[in-house]
RNA sequence: GCGGUCGUAGCUCAAUUGGAUAGAGCAACAGGCUACGAACUUGUAGGUUGGGGGUUCGAGUCCCUCCGACCGCGCCA
């Protein structure tokens, strides 16, 4: 029986790839019988010279077939040829190197990838949808003061993965948590109040524990304006319900418009306190006593959390009968694990000690421990050139996220924070990313993107048309060419993969690596030529690379410009 | 002290989760436009992956140990 079958048209990179590893089963069953029987895995090597494709299935057999796996890939390799002589229509090398199978495909298999990438447009890569609910929470912050470059961070990052799962057709619902269940509120409306009455008294004295900065003033100011003096002869009593409620409000409002500026949506604002008003926190912390995973101790419930991997049992209730904010993230939890399929939570650098607790919770309350995700978005160091900025707090540096928007752009803030991976600290340089130079890997990428559409200006209209209708693409040969296509015939696995890892970072560099092979196409092969058939092929080829710089571009938030 | 994350080229970061000779960008040096945008590109140089030990065909990746940085370790949120 021949497994390769090339009649029905042209051959697309899994495709080829799926036929080669039917084969390659074939033959290690009726070469090696008594081997165990394990998947065929295939890997894009780092060195082009290995190959488009590469298999380690021989170092597996190599034990059972007591012998050397570079001789058990070179006795496959020949059973290969023998029983499938047509695998050489998809592949122009198959070989032995150290061990490896390596393949290279016929570069047809690669124009067939163009052109499905010029028939699908926008819709290449995009996955079927499936029937998987996924809740992300990130960006939650205290509402006692503007954003500021940590939820920046977290919010590119949860922005991100947000548009690459639903691209790849997952159900994700975005979630922001309005931590204003505590007493941190108290200290707001104490801080808000104490500006208040500054405007009448400057000597009035403002709390130690107080919220710095001038933020709250316009806030005071415009109460002032409503208010009159009214407050400042009540008792605290009456004046800090308003005054928390009050700064709360337009706190969190102010850093809804930033996020909405900073293009990044949540479907729900949850706050924490109508989440206990509504009684939720009560069903949660009835579960875990149901479950019998909690204790009482000197007045106070416990959770065991050292049953589930943590090293402290938790507090959920005081003594004084007040749930703490863990009972809370509890409730939170439990709803979230019961209304979604995945959990995943970006936290800040500052909730490093949480993750241990959030995924012994999930296990306490019966669910499977990677059912749920916390991710640590590292610390940020701002840099201006060589100078460190001060973000100091308590001395009342505060950055804020609109201050690096008003500075750097959403583009480049966007880009920038998704650069390394959420889990490595970040260096971010203001200077650099305000530059509109080479050295901004943000204006690299959208220069690929308009150098495209300053093509198909300079190109006839009519060709544009007949390639994207699509054309013949046997001219594609140049190795320029082919690693552009490959590269880009590449995004639908690398869009799954940043989505299985939980690495949005590697859409920014992938993103680079298509603008760099589109530049050095572009460098080396004349696109607007004489000849028709290449001239075409070379349109269809630019076509399908801006699809998916666009693509790319659009999930990390960063807009794909016609000319800059 | 306990726990977590990290340590990779002068700088900022990768490395498809155990694969081949550890790669990019910037900075440095030397080249490339009478062709569609030079915001581009080609090349050179740069490394004991913090140190040491172990596991195996194979380790930046896993285990142990030391060194160093950051962050947690409240009946705060």
């Amino acid at each position: 029986m021949n497994p390769t079958t090339t009649s029905g048209g042209p051959i697309l990179p899994e495709a080829a790839l799926s036929i080669f590893s039917g084969a390659l089963r074939d033959a290690i069953a009726a070469r090696y019988q008594d081997a165990p029987e394990a998947g065929i895995a295939f890997e894009a090597p780092r060195r082009p010279e290995f190959g488009d494709f590469a298999t380690n299935a021989a170092f597996s057999l190599a034990k059972a077939a007591r012998s050397s796996p570079q001789q058990v890939a070179t006795t496959l390799i020949a059973d290969l040829q023998q029983r499938a002589p047509t695998l050489g229509e998809l592949f122009a090398e198959i070989s032995a190197t150290a061990g490896f199978i390596n393949l290279r495909f016929q570069p047809e298999v690669w124009q067939a990838a163009v052109t499905q990438i010029v028939r699908e447009g926008s819709n290449f890569g995009q996955g079927a949808r499936r029937n998987q609910r996924i809740s992300l929470e990130f960006g939650s912050a205290n509402p006692t003061g503007p954003l500021v470059v940590v939820q920046g961070r977290t919010c590119s990052i949860g922005a991100t993965l947000t548009n690459a799962m639903k691209f790849c057709g997952y159900d994700v619902f975005t979630e922001w948590i309005i931590n204003d269940a505590g007493g941190q509120l108290d200290t707001l409306g104490r801080s808000l109040y104490a500006r208040y009455r500054q405007i009448y008294d400057p000597k009035f004295p403002f709390p130690e524990d107080g919220y710095p900065g001038d933020y709250l003033v316009p806030i005071a100011t415009a109460i002032a304006e409503s208010d009159g003096k009214r407050w400042t002869d009540e008792d605290e009593s009456r004046w800090l319900p308003y005054f928390s409620a009050t700064g709360r409000d337009t706190l969190v409002a102010q850093q809804r418009r930033t996020a909405e500026r900073f293009g990044v949506h949540f479907d729900l604002w949850q706050s924490e306190k109508e989440l206990q008003d509504a009684g939720a926190v009560q069903a949660g912390l009835q579960r875990l006593i149901d479950d019998g995973v909690t204790y009482e101790d000197d007045g106070a419930i416990y959770f065991r959390a050292t049953q589930f991997g943590d090293d402290k049992d938790r507090v959920l209730v005081r003594r004084d009968g007040r749930p703490t904010y863990f009972c809370t993230d509890v409730a939170y939890h439990y709803d979230k694990l019961r209304r979604a399929d995945r959990v995943i939570d970006i936290l800040g650098p500052d909730h490093h000690g949480y993750i241990g607790r959030l995924k012994g919770l999930a296990e306490a309350l019966g669910y499977p421990r990677d059912r749920l995700d916390a991710l640590i978005a590292q610390q940020i160091t701002l840099m201006r050139g060589n100078e460190q900025v001060s973000m100091s707090k308590r001395a009342g540096h505060i950055v804020t996220l609109d201050d690096i928007l008003d500075e750097v752009g959403v583009d480049a803030a966007r880009f920038f924070f998704v650069l390394p991976a959420p889990e490595s600290p970040l260096t971010f340089d203001l200077q650099l990313a305000k530059e509109q130079s080479n050295e901004n890997p943000v204006y690299y990428v959208q220069y690929g993107h308009a150098r495209i559409a300053s093509v198909f200006k300079n190109a006839d209209a009519a060709d544009v048309k007949a390639a994207r209708d699509g054309a013949a693409l046997a001219t594609l040969l140049h190795p320029a060419e082919l690693a552009l296509a490959r590269r880009i015939a590449g995004l639908p696995s690398l869009i799954a993969n940043v989505v299985e890892r939980l690495a949005p970072h590697r859409l920014t560099r992938y993103a680079r690596d298509v603008a760099s092979d589109f530049h050095q196409f572009y460098t080396e092969c004349k696109i607007l030529t004489v000849d028709r058939d290449e001239r075409l092929a070379r349109l269809s080829l630019c076509i399908a690379t801006q699809t998916v710089l666009a693509r790319v571009l659009s999930i990390i938030g960063v807009s794909a410009p016609e000319s800059m």
